[in-house]
DNA sequence: AATTATCATACAACACCGTGTCGGATTGTA
DNA sequence: TACAATCCGACACGGTGTTGTATGATAATT
């Protein structure tokens, strides 16, 4: 055979291509030519490694997903480091993947997930999932999620322990008073 | 001419049935020839009236945009009444919109303006865009968008008031007694 | 050690489908 | 009858996904 074990090595060789492109422009616009030309390979290789081209994204976002573990501990604060640790861990692909021409559907995917762990929880300890409290999770996954985001793609951004006094204060004030600190310094 | 301000109708008709295909399919599988077909026209029709497939959701987008006013109202409270109104006026085209296969960017679009919002009156104020204010306006309009949206989508969703007093109430305690909620039912 | 079968890897060629753009056909109005 | 608004058929082009083939590496057989 050729180079026996080159599979590895052009499978990875296309995922690099497709990123660099995914990086640039949005996913309908990256050609299967595209990809095997940035990497070096023939149109028809391609189709050995991948159905098509969303398919080489979702590759892509399932490794990421193993990597997410949203577990919730035992004392009552919320697990906000485990997740931060997890996002920081994987900012650079984060950032492309959850942004402006990023993937709709993995954003969904994510906030699923951590939604789950807290209806598991609430299930488990028989809670009931009343109206109010979906509300109140899906809040406080909505903006743990987005806030991450923001803070993830500032350019020089403020360290982690920064940003998780910030959540911190807004998960224990709530954001009632904001538009009063919106108008007044002190 | 053939019926003089057919234009009009036809443009409705091509609308139409993308919405129809919208709501069950991502844009990427919308071709124009179906398009055209499911409104009854000729393929070559669609592009006396349209750029491209995209062109067709920024023309919906649009409309809604113009119907979204993100004004802050004098007192201290948090605009939400108005919000919701906005969203419950147009929940058919939003939930499709902001659903999983939806549209990302104007996602982003929608997030942005309430941000500007909150940001132009920070800076009318002379109050300084700290990172912590910024988390605290990312957290607030991605969990009322999120906790909206869901609401919105729910088969038998409660009456706008009990959403309203649910968001309220999630606003001036703030999400950090969310697990301990979770874990007892008291 | 030479032979042969087999398989992994890559590529070229092909038929297909959707795109976007012509020029021209149709039909209501004047 | 002439004009113009509206619509359509036909075209060239580009991307897709598949099929068949060439090449070289491995391994079993003699």
């Amino acid at each position: 055979m050729k180079k026996e074990g080159a599979k590895k090595e052009t499978r990875e060789a296309l995922i690099t291509a497709f990123w660099k492109l995914y990086r640039e422009k949005s996913i309908e616009k990256i050609t299967v030519g595209e990809i095997a030309a940035a990497a070096g390979y023939n149109r028809s290789t391609f189709y050995e490694y991948f159905y098509d081209v969303p398919d080489v994204l979702q590759h892509i976002e399932n490794g990421i997903v193993e990597d997410m573990q949203f577990g919730i501990p035992d004392d009552d604060r919320l697990p906000m480091d485990e997740v931060v640790a997890t996002f920081e861990r994987n900012a650079d692909a984060l950032s492309v993947l959850l942004g402006e021409h990023g993937d709709f559907s993995f954003f969904f995917l994510i906030r699923k997930r951590m939604r789950d762990a807290f209806a598991e929880l609430a299930e488990k300890n028989g809670v009931p999932l009343t109206f109010e409290l979906q509300t109140e999770i899906e809040y406080h996954v909505a903006g743990t999620t987005a806030s991450l985001l923001m803070w993830l793609r500032m350019t020089d951004r403020p360290s982690a322990e920064t940003y998780l006094s910030a959540v911190r204060s807004v998960n224990e004030a709530g954001t009632e008073r904001l538009l009063g600190r919106l108008r007044c310094e002190g």
